[in-house]
DNA sequence: ATAAAAGTGGGGATAAGTGGGGTGAAGTGT
DNA sequence: ACACTTCACCCCACTTATCCCCACTTTTAT
């Protein structure tokens, strides 16, 4: 079972390649994907994730028109992550617009999933999570945690 | 089992040749076929897809005007996709046509399928996409993600 | 302090995408 | 039936991007 945490600050370089951090390859390894988050962000799912979560999405009738939206948004976005010898992957050029990601990065471990934002991008998130905390708590109250 | 991923930037020539993504090209070598797709673009599915979906779409009551318009749309516009030496295929003027493709076209793998649309429809596509991110994450949450 | 591992940068081989010319088959018109 | 045009297909050549390897710097661990 992977167990992704922590949070890296890694840079891309002119060829579009990231350093995946370290503790992260070995789960990622056996075949993980990139695609579009669902806030301005990349998400990295480990091949089993990945794999139920593609299934489910292709499974729904593809005749309704958010069906089809929802599918390109995950699909088209979609790269298999590979690693070189030194660990890193290719960012495609479409993924690094989306997010906004230019230089540096933060990679950041969810349990079972990773992020990649552009580093401005999560600081920025990182001051309003700080500043909303009291208010997430009570709602994070309602889901029963 | 076919699994199609990412999203290609090619260009059509003054001879109507597109070229396949080379990660696709080796799952459709073993026969495929272009359509028109339900939005403005064109679909590539490879045989086994094909069969199953034209199956479904023949077994529907054709005394329904939606059901026939449905089966126009798509068998009259199909076209078995031969590949030349280097990999590309000749789009049909008329599939051209119905999906505004001239010289920049999006190729894009969704799962089990290909669609191919003008560059400009893909962009729009997305940036429409980007604005209702929201909603989608409901959809997703739906489905238990 | 030293050694090992992690992150970063760049060069070179290889493959992918693109464009154009030539050949043969099919279709058209006289 | 013949010449003519047209279109699809194959081959070759060029450009660009991708992948793989080596080298350097910084950090971490012993």
């Amino acid at each position: 079972m992977s167990v992704f945490l922590g949070e890296f600050q890694h840079s891309v370089d002119q060829k579009g390649r990231l350093a995946i951090p370290a503790k992260f390859r070995e789960e990622l390894a056996d075949g993980a994907v990139v695609t579009r988050g669902l806030d301005k962000c990349l998400v990295i799912y480990p091949r089993i994730e990945w794999e139920g979560l593609a299934e489910k999405v292709s499974r729904l009738p593809q005749t309704q028109p958010n069906v089809r939206t929802l599918s390109r948004l995950l699909f088209s976005g979609a790269v298999d992550l590979s690693l070189d010898s030194q660990g890193r992957t290719i960012l495609p050029q479409y993924l690094r617009e989306y997010a906004g990601i230019t230089a540096n990065v933060a990679v950041i471990g969810l349990f079972q999933r990773v992020e990649v934002w552009s580093l401005e991008d999560w600081n920025a998130v990182k001051a309003t999570t700080e500043a909303a905390g009291g208010s997430l708590a009570e709602q994070l109250a309602d889901l029963g945690i």
